[in-house]
DNA sequence: ATGTCCGATACGGTA
DNA sequence: TATCGGACAT
């Protein structure tokens, strides 16, 4: 295919902003109306004017989004878009840092996962017996918010944890010493890389002009998405770079971190001379799936001013059923998947969109058991899993004896250690030079058996293997861990190894192993997918972001999930719940079914403290013409219809008694 | 008294 | 699947 070809599938308004000599853009378009596509043709187009390809820089959400456009610009121009990068926000950071680490000055660093930093704060926390406060996992979105939107962190408890207020001061104690503690150990968390970086540009023009060799060309995508901090991140940019932004305000879902709309509604006082240029027509979907999506955003309080219109004109109009139970839904669902296959659709046509991971665990056992193949995205990703975590340990350890995370892993691994002995024991290896002396050490401790001390012997030898690595790591704790997860799913937990391995193969180090996927982490079917293979993708509606489908399952539309319970009576959160059930309705090209309980609960509207609306649940005045509606009774397979217009071909029936 | 184990329980989304 | 709180062990 040819550059030419791209250009010509565009519609004008499209063709025009891939082809803009503007410096700065930004495009504003609803779900389906090609942002994606633009951003490919935009890349494809500036390539084949004749800018080197490693001079643009794509900026996505997740390691698909890069990978799926990298992909479609390749289709387009082959060998020729060679060297074009398209990556996260933490990925483009890390590898500057990397790059100019003298400048940086941090030496040596690790980069740590969310669980890392919980059981940081979990540690620190417990050393404060006289507070009541707030649990690890809060501490840290808490502390993490606070980073992200570049706000007061007196601003930021009211908004977060309005009843923690007076213990402002123990919990600043906390978080300091969470970041001492992160300096003495050198390690970097999520939000360091993003911020060392961007108050770094912000201060050296000459680094700008450094980094500005490989992002003379910024394409920003999901900019709705982005927060405070990354935009300080674009920022220093202005004016050096070329920006090219997209986004729909109308899907942002990220405000749990940071993400701020400012971003897109302030583009032009930022930005001097910013280009705006909108997309109007939906490509995606049929008319119907975009009349009920347009009637969410239209019921609600803000004016979302969106509007779509299908350019592919009519279609089916969505089903909504409504099912006894969370296990006669995902049966249903696996069942109505069924006889699509049968009547000749393929599995990699469909799509089920569920809330959270743990719901998607559900159908994901009732797909299981309708022997339906499929992948899962979303949730739990395969290295952060725990007993992958268990062996990485070992790992982690041989490549940097000082990194006290791991060790804690390690340690509580066995019987008879608990946090308290395995951070004592941690906090003295953090005072030798090797990991031989920790390993002496180590040997006079008596819980930890010999056979695991002599595998770390045997790593240090072997460290640049990492596939061969893993294995002794795995068979030195094979036993442990066993016992550890006796109850839980041991043999499906064995196989995830093989998948580690696998992984692994690509890598030349443990450390590059970990690090690319700390960043950017991979779920279990991304390993295990085979390339093109048929199957039906469950996901997450956050990971879902800039996909589509031809038939489209909105699973868990109940009570309580839309809007989510726990941001019920909040107006803000409340609208971004809306946009999530937005953004899952949006995904479909031809056929939307939405499935829910019946769960015999009511909640009610409620108004917020400036006395506006906020809805109790979305769908309690779902127009009926809007789709066709089913009432399933238990273990019923018949179904009780609602709202249903007459077929074509079927008569009015004649009543009345047969007299003959 | 302190640390560990174990079972009950509840579960939002992300890099 | 991670966390919490109480039972149990040291
Ligand atoms: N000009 C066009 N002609 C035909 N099809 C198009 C055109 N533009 C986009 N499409 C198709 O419309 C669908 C949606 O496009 P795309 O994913 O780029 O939209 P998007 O704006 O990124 O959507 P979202 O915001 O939901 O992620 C794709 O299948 C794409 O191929």
């Amino acid at each position: 295919m040819t550059i030419q070809r791209l250009l010509d599938e565009l519609n004008p308004e499209q063709y025009q902003a891939a082809t803009t000599t503007a410096q700065n853009t930004l495009v504003l378009a609803g779900a389906g109306c090609g942002k994606t596509k633009t951003i490919v043709a935009r890349a494809a187009y500036l390539i084949s004017q004749g800018v080197p390809p490693e001079q643009i820089q794509i900026m996505t959400f997740t390691r698909r989004a890069a990978s799926e456009i990298v992909t479609r610009v390749e289709q387009y121009l082959g060998i020729q878009a060679q060297g074009l990068h398209a990556s996260t926000f933490h990925t483009f950071c890390l590898s500057i840092l990397r790059r100019y680490a003298k400048a940086f000055d941090l030496g040596q660093f690790n980069v740590i996962d969310r669980d890392d930093q919980v059981l940081m704060f979990r540690l620190l926390r417990g050393k404060d017996k006289q507070h009541e406060l707030p649990k690890a996992a809060q501490l840290l979105d808490l502390y993490s918010y606070t980073r992200n939107t570049q706000t007061k962190f007196s601003e930021a408890l009211a908004k977060h944890l309005p009843d923690m207020v007076e213990l402002k001061e123990p919990i600043i104690a906390v978080m300091k010493a969470y970041e001492s503690q992160k300096r003495e150990r050198a390690y970097l968390d999520y939000d360091d890389i993003l911020e060392y970086v961007a108050k770094y540009l912000n201060q050296s023009e000459a680094l700008v002009d450094q980094v500005l060799y490989r992002c003379r060309y910024l394409l920003v995508d999901e900019m709705q998405d982005t927060n405070p901090l990354q935009w300080s991140l674009l920022k220093p940019f202005i004016g050096k770079a070329h920006l090219f932004c997209v986004g729909d305000d109308a899907q942002s879902i990220y405000g749990f971190r940071g993400a701020d709309f400012q971003n897109i509604h302030a583009f032009q006082q930022r930005v001097p001379d910013a280009q705006i240029l909108t997309l109007a027509r939906n490509y995606r979907s049929t008319q119907e799936i975009l009349d009920i999506s347009n009637w969410l955003l239209k019921i609600s309080p803000l004016d979302y001013q969106k509007e779509l219109q299908a350019y592919r004109g009519k279609g089916l109009a969505p089903q909504l059923h409504t099912l006894a139970n969370e296990f006669e839904e995902a049966n249903w669902i696996a069942q109505d998947l069924k006889k699509r296959h049968k009547k000749g659709s393929a599995w990699q046509d469909h799509m089920i969109l569920v809330r959270s991971g743990f719901a998607g665990r559900q159908i994901e056992s009732a797909l299981v058991a309708a022997d339906i193949p499929y992948q899962f995205i979303g949730g739990v990703k395969l290295l952060e899993s725990a007993h992958v975590k268990d062996v990485l340990s070992m790992l982690r350890i041989v490549a940097n004896h000082k990194d006290e995370l791991a060790w804690m892993r390690f340690l509580t691994l066995w019987n008879g250690v608990g946090d308290v002995g395995a951070s004592r024991l941690a906090s003295e290896f953090l005072q030798f030079d090797t990991l031989e002396d920790c390993l002496t050490r180590l040997k006079k401790f008596s819980k930890v058996p010999a056979i695991a001390i002599a595998a770390f012997q045997q790593l240090l030898q072997i460290q640049h293997l990492v596939s061969k690595s893993l294995e002794v790591a795995l068979t030195a704790l094979q036993e442990q861990l066993e016992h550890n997860y006796r109850n839980q799913d041991w043999s499906r937990r064995q196989r995830d190894f093989e998948l580690v391995k696998q992984l692994a193969e690509r890598h030349m180090n443990v450390a590059a192993f970990i690090e690319e996927y700390v960043l950017e982490p991979i779920s279990h079917s991304e390993v295990e997918r085979e390339k093109d293979k048929d199957v039906v993708t469950l996901i997450t509606i956050h990971s879902a972001k800039g996909t589509e489908r031809q038939v489209c399952y909105v699973a868990n539309a109940s009570v309580g999930q839309f809007p989510h319970a726990r941001s019920q009576g909040d107006f803000d959160e409340v609208e971004e719940e809306r946009r999530v059930l937005y953004v899952a309705l949006t995904r479909a090209q031809n056929e939307l079914i939405i499935t829910r309980q019946n769960l015999f609960t009511w909640v009610k509207d409620q108004l917020d403290p400036l006395g506006r609306v906020v809805t109790g649940y979305f769908l309690s005045d779902l127009p009926s013409g809007l789709c066709h509606e089913t009432l399933h009774r238990r273990g019923d397979q018949r179904q009780k219809v609602w709202s249903f217009e007459r077929e074509d071909g079927i008569e009015k029936p004649k009543i009345g008694i047969d007299w003959d």
